[in-house]
RNA sequence: CGGAGCGUAGCGCAGCCCGGUUAGCGCACCAGUCUGGGGGACUGGGGGUCGGGAGUUCAAAUCUCCCCGCUCCGACCA
């Protein structure tokens, strides 16, 4: 992508309404517009990182063996009577009336409404387990929308539905799920560390947060170090192994870690000292499983291999997209501006061509980004006719991995200028070096 | 929902208390010249329902009332 082609409305001076570091960065790199409060618009740099969290995190789904569908965004409020949480959700749901005064409402979750796909076609519990999961737009009309992106009041939600036969299947199925989201955040470029969380009405150990840590965190949030370094279950996992899955997650809840809402000093204290965390986090992700709250009320049942018919055991797993671009943020980011991790980045490289309308610099710039282009690999290449600080401050801005620094100076020599934006480390290297690296 | 603020050009702000030329500054934008390795300089330009409405007054960005929007703290939450 040319710069002087593309939409990048970059903002010099930051807006006053931003107050965390995330909120800031995403607004003056031009990721996205506030529309109202807690409400916003993507803009293409926005957009293109949020496509590559949703596909990661779709990608570690299926693998996992959840199944894609999509439900809409608007609901019936009959479905909502009949679990009876109508009543319950209270403000927070943003109910409206279409123009046959049918009561309807923009989902804020969508526990009823897959609830209501499963009974309708399942009766066997040999079409179990199954996991369906939707990556869709929610509403929660939060009382105080705030930080942006991390608390708005629209945002993008991947929700997945677990319906199992009985408990013992219900945990592999969490399991399953556990172990995808640990190798989604990993990927996302992320360490996430599952906390014991509020398990809602059923009670017991099935129900964690996924947090990351980040200075700028919402919450605090206490562990044992050693979750930093424990390894992430990789590619190869047997999603079917009940036994493999059960001893990762066991080792991921051998020791302690805790919101502060959950805290609890003792526990911590038991830790050694050098080896306890204290530190900010980001809610990235949360897991749980609901027994037959949903398929109880709703009649989700289906015959057991005895000929009996029993409500469906569920769970529910959610991970939001959106407040993930700004979480990222949060954990990967400096002065200057965004520094994202690969896997997610906008564009690979940008190529800053510190004197535009030199004849060599042109040629060099337009070589490379052509050669760059043909071998697939999504560049920025910033044309415009702005002085080098200028350039290099956009491109640290919006954080892109690899700039390629082209002037006079080092063209002298044939070289071009790599600078990593992850840790300011630069390299000159040759045309061909250069592909070579970006190409990896 | 309690508390506190803010709304003046695309962005950041001054002006408001104490009413009075043509509403100003920086950045951004447009034209041109010189420049060219960390947000350049100069010259010349364009851009405003002062959030909206009503009122007070000879006169309102400025005073009064009502409404709308947004932000922050708290309670709440993926």
């Amino acid at each position: 992508m040319r710069l002087s082609r593309f939409f990048l409305p970059i903002l010099r001076e930051t807006p006053k309404e931003a107050e965390i570091v995330s909120h800031r960065l995403m607004l003056r790199a031009g990721m996205m517009r506030q529309e109202a409060a807690g409400i916003y618009a993507f803009l293409p740099l926005g957009l293109q990182v949020l496509k590559k969290i949703e596909q990661i995190v779709r990608e570690e789904q299926n693998r996992a063996g959840a199944i894609e569908l999509l439900m809409p965004t608007i609901q019936s409020a009959d479905l909502w009577r009949e679990s009876e949480r109508y009543d319950d959700y209270g403000k927070e749901m943003l109910r409206i009336e279409d123009r046959h005064e049918r009561e309807m409402l923009y989902g804020p979750t969508n526990e009823e409404m897959i609830t209501d796909i499963f009974r309708s076609y399942v009766r066997s519990y040999k079409d179990l387990p199954l996991n369906l999961y939707h990556i869709q737009w929610k509403f929660r009309d939060e009382v105080r929308p705030r930080f942006g992106l991390m608390r708005g009041r629209e945002f993008l939600m991947k929700d997945a539905y677990s319906f199992d036969i009985d408990q013992p299947g219900a945990r592999h199925s969490y399991n399953k799920m556990f172990v995808a989201y640990l190798r989604t955040f990993a990927r996302l470029g992320l360490r996430s560390i599952p906390m014991r969380a509020e398990s809602g009405p059923i009670g017991g150990d099935m129900s964690h947060e996924f947090i990351i840590l980040a200075s700028t965190g919402e919450s605090e949030v206490f562990c044992h170090r050693d979750y930093l370094d424990f390894p992430v279950p990789d590619a190869s996992v047997d999603f079917d192994n009940v036994a493999e899955l059960q001893s990762a997650v066991d080792k991921w809840t051998s020791l302690y870690a805790a919101t502060s809402e959950k805290h609890d000093a003792a526990g911590f204290e038991a830790i050694p000292a050098d080896k306890r965390v204290s530190a900010r986090g980001i809610e990235v992700g949360h897991i749980f499983y609901f027994g037959t709250k949903y398929s109880e009320p709703m009649k989700a049942v289906v015959s057991g291999p005895d000929g009996v018919e029993r409500p469906v055991h569920m769970g529910s797993y959610g991970i939001g997209p959106s407040r993930l671009v700004a979480a990222i943020i949060e954990a990967c980011h400096d002065d200057a501006g965004i520094k994202w991790p690969e896997a997610v980045a906008p564009f690979r490289a940008a190529i800053l061509n510190l004197k535009q309308g030199d004849s060599g610099t042109d040629a060099a710039c337009e070589h490379l980004y052509r050669d760059l282009i043909a071998k697939g690999i999504e560049v920025l290449y910033h044309d415009l006719d702005e002085r080098p600080g200028s350039k290099f401050a956009t491109a640290d801005l919006i954080g892109v991995p690899y700039q390629v620094v082209i002037g006079p100076k080092g063209l002298a020599s044939g070289m071009f200028e790599i600078k990593r934006r992850a840790d300011g480390s630069r390299e000159n290297l040759s045309p061909a070096a250069t592909i070579d690296l970006l190409s990896r």
